[in-house]
Parts: structure tokens; C-alpha cells; sequence
DNA sequence: GCCAACGTTGGC
DNA sequence: GCCAACGTTGGC
């Protein structure tokens, strides 16, 4: 099954104001990039991803998971762009930060550090695995 | 706050 | 359809 990981500002929308939205999820709305877009398009309900923070924090914080395929985007009038919903599954005991993602041989390829700007991106089985492990999963 | 990397826009 | 200019993202 594949996997994901999601990146938001916590400025804009935290780890803790996902799991405050409980099962009922959020629409991971504003997405503007067509590769972003792209994958959410490909994902199933059930496939899960992490959570991580850009700019404060930089680290892998939770697990979460699709409860609704992709949907337009109401707010994009050309019916272009739109997002999935997801719920938060569980959090990390321990957060992985970009600095340990960067120093593992392991997640070398990962599409985090290939490509940093990318908002909604694949992870690997491989990586999947191992960062949770980092984590404390 | 700076700047590199990337995407998008618009002139030709 | 190319590419320079510009805007945005995100790590440092």
C-alpha cells in the first residue's frame, strides 16, 4: 500500500489542530501544485502518511489517513485543483526531524530532501518503515 | 532575514 | 513553444 507525507506550516495548520478534528477529519484544502494534486488524486481511502511541520518544528510529528477520496476544490473555480480528507491516526512518541532524515543514509532519497517544496508527496515502504521506527512506532 | 530551488507567467 | 522575469516556499 503506498504510502504519503503531508506537509503544513504549524502557523497555518498544526499537528494539534488536526487531532482536535478527530474522526470527522480535515479537507486538506489549498493545495495549488499539480504534482501535490497529482497525488492526492491517486490516493485510496485507508492509505496512510505522516504528518510533518515545514519552517517550525521541520519533523515527521503523526501518522494520518484518508477517510475521503479527492474532491475539487469549491474555492478553485476551475475545478482543477483538490484534496483528499484525512484524519489524524496517531502521533509520533518521538517527532523525526529533518536534521535525522538528512544524516540517514537510509532516507537519502527521500522525496522530502530531493525535493523540499513539494507540499504533498510518495514515501517509500522502505522509509515508511524506517521512520516510524525512528519514531518510536 | 537571506537566498536557493522551483513553478508560473507573459512577451516574443 | 521558448525562456526571462517574477513570486513563493522553506531550510538555514
Amino acid at each position: 500500500m503506498p504510502h504519503w507525507l503531508y506537509k503544513s506550516e504549524p502557523d497555518t495548520w498544526s499537528w494539534d489542530q488536526q487531532v482536535a478534528s478527530g474522526e470527522a477529519g480535515t479537507y486538506w484544502e489549498g493545495v495549488r501544485n499539480p504534482l501535490a494534486n497529482m497525488h492526492m488524486k491517486a490516493m485510496q481511502v485507508g492509505e496512510q502518511g505522516f504528518f510533518y511541520h515545514s519552517n517550525e518544528g521541520k519533523a515527521v510529528v503523526g501518522v494520518v489517513e484518508v477517510i475521503k477520496l479527492w474532491t475539487p476544490d469549491p474555492n478553485d473555480e476551475k475545478g482543477k485543483f483538490g484534496a483528499v480528507t484525512i484524519r489524524a491516526v496517531e502521533a509520533m512518541p518521538r517527532p523525526v526531524t529533518l536534521a535525522e532524515i538528512k544524516a540517514d543514509p537510509a532516507l537519502a532519497e527521500m522525496v522530502l530532501v530531493k525535493n523540499s517544496r513539494l507540499s504533498v508527496q510518495p514515501v517509500s515502504d522502505a522509509e515508511w518503515d524506517h521512520i516510524r521506527r525512528l519514531g518510536g512506532l
